[in-house]
RNA sequence: GCGCCAGUAGCUCAGCUGGAUAGAGCAACUGCCUUCUAAGCAGUAGGCCAGGGGUUCGAGUCCCUUCUGGCGCACCA
């Protein structure tokens, strides 16, 4: 089951100021308004600005036609107890007992399950997202993404989108024969030295590199070495991909990713599904040739140039494997919306493929691509540069040795994606109370001890109904209660723009008002009624917690 | 040169579709544990929201412009 009382009370707030307003100024059209939340609780629960965005219609001042709407409001068996008009003309109104009971209420109803909304429909849409380059370990960024992506599909899956987490595997193109080129030689250097063999000007120069073909050479010896180059090389191909997509699942999962669909690039290509694009695109009359290739008429879509889809040597670029594979993703595959986690520096490809998408017949709307910004590791305060050329980018198998899987889930989920980030690495060990990850366990598990304290007592949590919970009324027990309301609002904005960084924003801010309630409120007491009520209360905040962190796929330790 | 993203407290950043006196955390200073976890709470101090124009009842938020920083403009991916 779903609850989500903050919609509930907008609904009905729409009820009756639409009522009041009818009531008021018959025959005066009602344009749309805002009902927010205010900031400051003193301007009230809920705060529209009808009267000011109807001064026009009605021809009188916002002040006047707020009156005049309060004057006709009918708050009978709704969640609120008045309202009034404020500042230039704002009308706030004020939440009754009842909403805050029902607030703390349905989360224990729901628990599990409390955030869950329907907002996405079922609506069948798919997040690819890291799709690092098989040819090497991940790097920081692919951690960035991974963190990310991963949890803006578990924000869409609580919203109530039917999502599909995928990998793209790039097994296909230049990078694999320059892998393979890199391959060979490591393999060669192993039996006829390493200065017998030159290294490829621009093969990949990391350890991975030698260590698969170490593994080759302990598998098969030398019987390659004489091999015609192609022979050899597509053998040490054929071993070292595999165990290296294996790897990556592995060190993903470790990283608690798990994915639906790995989707072979190479696949594409076996299956022609790259050259029927490009057929598409040719049938459609975007395409043309020139100096022997196959040209795509991006500029008909607002690119300053056209692209290359088939080179000269009859070989197809990367862009049509990849406007192949996302014509598959919506018209094979039927996703309704397609969401990519690229890293800022292909920002250039962004406005290219949404009009691809158009151009082959479908509708580049519903491509949308999360660019991130680069992470920065930082040490002792300084940048810690990452060196490719040498082989010694940290990787994110290095960066899980060191830091907890938990902290750095977190910290890549702090800052929104089109920000750059500052990855702290002594503050994501450090195991105090400057690192933000533990103050929000800290809270989990203080609630986990008040009610293994009480228990060992013998009090233990009854079931309660909304009405008793009407005795919380102190300001950091509504504050907190407001928090919690609005974890299904919550999470529907983290899925709407994308952004699960909200979702580790509001995560914080309920722990913060868990730890004020408690500082402020004694759970424990002589007052059974309010003793009930506040254990509730610790109940549905923990669960609030849970299931947040459930979310980012952090833990939610019962003690520390 | 063209384009994309960013510029908010000493530092790292929030600020949802424009809303009422600009918010946290860290760092600094002061308090609070014989009672549910002090990995916590309360308080003090800290700001021409990069600069300048505009739009309107109202701008950190929208438009224009300048400056600064990051990135991109391959028959690479």
């Amino acid at each position: 089951m779903t609850a989500n009382l903050i919609a509930d009370a907008r609904e009905q707030l729409q009820g009756i100021i639409t009522a009041a307003y009818t009531r008021a100024f018959p025959g005066s059209e009602l344009r749309s308004f805002n009902l927010e939340i205010p900031k400051d609780t003193s301007h009230g629960d809920f705060a529209s600005n009808v009267a000011m965005i109807s001064a026009k219609a009605v021809g009188k001042p916002p002040r006047e036609i707020a009156a005049a709407l309060i004057a006709g409001m009918d708050f009978a068996g709704s969640y609120f107890s008045g309202a009034e008009a404020a500042g230039p003309g704002f009308i706030n109104f004020t939440l009754n007992g009842s909403w805050f009971s029902h607030a703390v209420q349905s989360v224990l109803d729901c628990g599990a399950d409390y955030g869950r909304s329907n907002y996405g429909a079922g609506e069948k849409v798919m997040v690819e997202f890291v799709s690092a380059n098989p040819t090497g370990p991940m790097h920081m960024g692919n951690a960035r993404g991974g963190a990310i992506g991963d949890c803006l599909a578990s924000a869409l899956d609580f919203a109530g989108y039917d999502v599909t987490r995928e990998f793209y595997i790039n097994d296909a193109g230049n990078q694999i024969a320059k892998f393979g080129r890199s391959l060979e030689a490591r393999y060669l250097q192993l039996y006829l030295g390493e200065d017998a063999v030159e290294f490829p000007e621009e093969g990949y120069q990391g350890e991975d590199i030698k260590v698969r073909a170490q593994e080759f050479a302990n598998l098969h010896g030398e019987r390659y070495v004489n091999a015609p180059s192609e022979e050899r090389i597509q053998a040490l191909v054929d071993y070292a991909l595999p165990a290296n997509v294996e790897g990556l699942r592995r060190d993903l999962e470790k990283y608690r990713i798990h994915y639906d669909v790995w989707f072979s690039e190479k696949s594409l290509h076996d299956s022609g599904a790259v050259m029927e694009a490009v057929k598409l695109l040719t049938a459609r009359g975007m395409t043309y040739e020139k100096e022997g290739a196959i040209w795509y008429k991006a500029t008909e879509y607002g690119a300053e140039k056209d692209e290359v889809l088939v080179r000269a040597n009859g070989i197809p670029t990367y862009f049509t494997a990849d406007i192949a594979y996302h014509y598959n993703k919506f018209a094979i595959r039927g996703f309704n919306r397609v969401i990519d986690i690229w890293g800022a520096d292909h920002h250039g490809h962004v406005a290219r493929m949404k009009g691809a998408m158009n151009a082959v017949g479908l509708d580049g709307d519903k491509l949308d691509i999360v660019l991130m910004q680069l992470v920065r590791l930082m040490k002792d305060g300084q940048p810690f540069k990452m060196s490719k050329r040498t082989g010694k980018a940290i990787t994110l198998t290095d960066l899980l040795e060191d830091i907890p899987i938990d902290a750095a889930r977190f910290f890549f989920n702090m800052r929104e994606a089109g920000s750059t980030l500052d990855f702290d690495l002594d503050l994501a060990v450090e195991q105090t109370n400057q690192n933000p990850v533990y103050y929000v366990q800290y809270a989990h598990a203080r609630i986990c001890s008040i009610l293994k304290n009480l228990a060992a007592e013998g009090i233990a949590p009854r079931p309660l109904a909304a009405a008793d919970f009407d005795c919380l009324t102190a300001g950091e027990e509504r504050e907190l209660i407001r928090k919690l309301a609005s974890m299904p609002e919550e999470i529907i904005s983290a899925a709407r723009s994308y952004d699960p960084a909200r979702m580790t924003h509001y995560v914080i801010d309920t722990a913060t008002l868990f730890h004020k309630f408690y500082n402020a409120c004694r759970v424990k007491g002589d007052n059974e009624a309010l003793m009930q009520a506040r254990l509730g209360l610790c109940i549905a905040t923990r669960t609030v917690i849970a299931n947040t962190l459930g979310l980012l796929k952090i833990t939610a330790p019962e003690s520390m």
